[in-house]
DNA sequence: GTCTATAGTCTGATAGAC
DNA sequence: GTCTATCAGACTATAGAC
């Protein structure tokens, strides 16, 4: 157990508190009898909350950059939005939590002012490469021609975060399941 | 200035700082400098804060589901749905709120356990709602045919809410307005 | 690096005067 | 009903021993 270890074993720790509790909702207390050390040596590697805050914030995100970007572009475009489903899915872990940029975003007004570019960031980071999914899927047919990428893109990003913090609300991770059911059931009744 | 009117101007003010701040993002003294009296004072009507919080979800309850069933049954789904629309983006004031029941499913895992029930209430109330609307968009032909109308109106519930929190975090209401423009530009692509 | 000890502040909540 | 005064507990954060 060296420095790095401890320092990443905050960071993660953190990052699922964040999720599942909010950046108010858990304490340096709370953080160090996870991993069991007293709450003086958390401050050792973050001397304030608000920069373990950032730094869960920065490393949650390129993480998600790397799930994301690691897609095949060989893909269909609506091969690729399921498996970005999938990976919202995994990120509530048992419908306790949701993701970080939705948990951040939702406590924004009582967060240090310094995370709110990261988060606009990790959202626009998001329905950028949705947008690019859903041109792609105006090209390849395999999702329902979409006039507006953009704001459809924004639309499901937001219909993904809302469907976390219900599926977390009802205990029912199949709420996830919901925004792209309805995006593909255009096809399916234009199939019909 | 009676009883009722300091318990009033507490509901109002608790309401509006758990949609700015969250529930645990405002304190008594918060609250009893907004309406200039003391924090023991607010003890008298609410015991615990518990109490407070109970009362404001119930009175933000029976407020919302007023509007939303004022709305004349004469009107096409499609203008009862921008109403909707409409009802969220005023309700977030500026962009500096969310909806109360987003707000505070936000918080879930923090709050106290009674108020589960009231929040799952208030969104199947919404969804369900929004289901009726959309079916009748199927009768009268207003909106674009929903394959599922149960599902496609939790997943635009999901949107709502999740474009309240983006507008908020970009300070731009013009995020709401992307669900029903997405559901509304299928209509528009198939007459061009 | 991790600890003990502690400072200083805020919190929800209570007792009792008026 | 509203106040003053006060409590016990939790919080972030710091100083200094080891």
């Amino acid at each position: 157990m060296n420095t790095e270890s401890t320092r990443n074993q905050l960071i993660a720790h953190a990052q699922r508190l964040i999720q599942t509790r909010g950046y108010n909702g858990f304490s340096y207390r709370d953080l160090a009898q996870l991993i069991g050390i007293k709450t003086a040596s958390i401050h050792y590697y973050f001397p304030q909350k608000e920069d373990l805050l950032l730094a869960a914030v920065q490393e949650y995100r390129a993480r998600w950059n790397r799930h994301v970007e690691s897609m095949p572009g060989s893909l269909t475009a609506a091969q690729k939005l399921q498996r970005y489903v999938d990976l919202c899915t995994e990120a509530i872990g048992s419908a306790e939590g949701v993701c970080l940029g939705s948990a951040l975003a939702a406590d924004l007004m009582t967060l240090p002012g310094c995370v709110r570019k990261d988060l606009q960031d990790f959202y626009r980071a998001n329905e950028t490469w949705l947008a690019g999914v859903l041109e792609q899927g105006n090209r390849d047919e395999s999702l329902p021609e979409q006039a507006d990428p953009q704001a459809a893109a924004r639309s499901f990003y937001a219909a993904i975060q809302g469907a976390q913090i219900s599926a977390r609300l009802f205990k029912n991770s199949d709420r996830l399941k919901d925004p792209l059911d309805t995006l593909n059931s255009i096809e399916i009744h234009a199939a019909a």
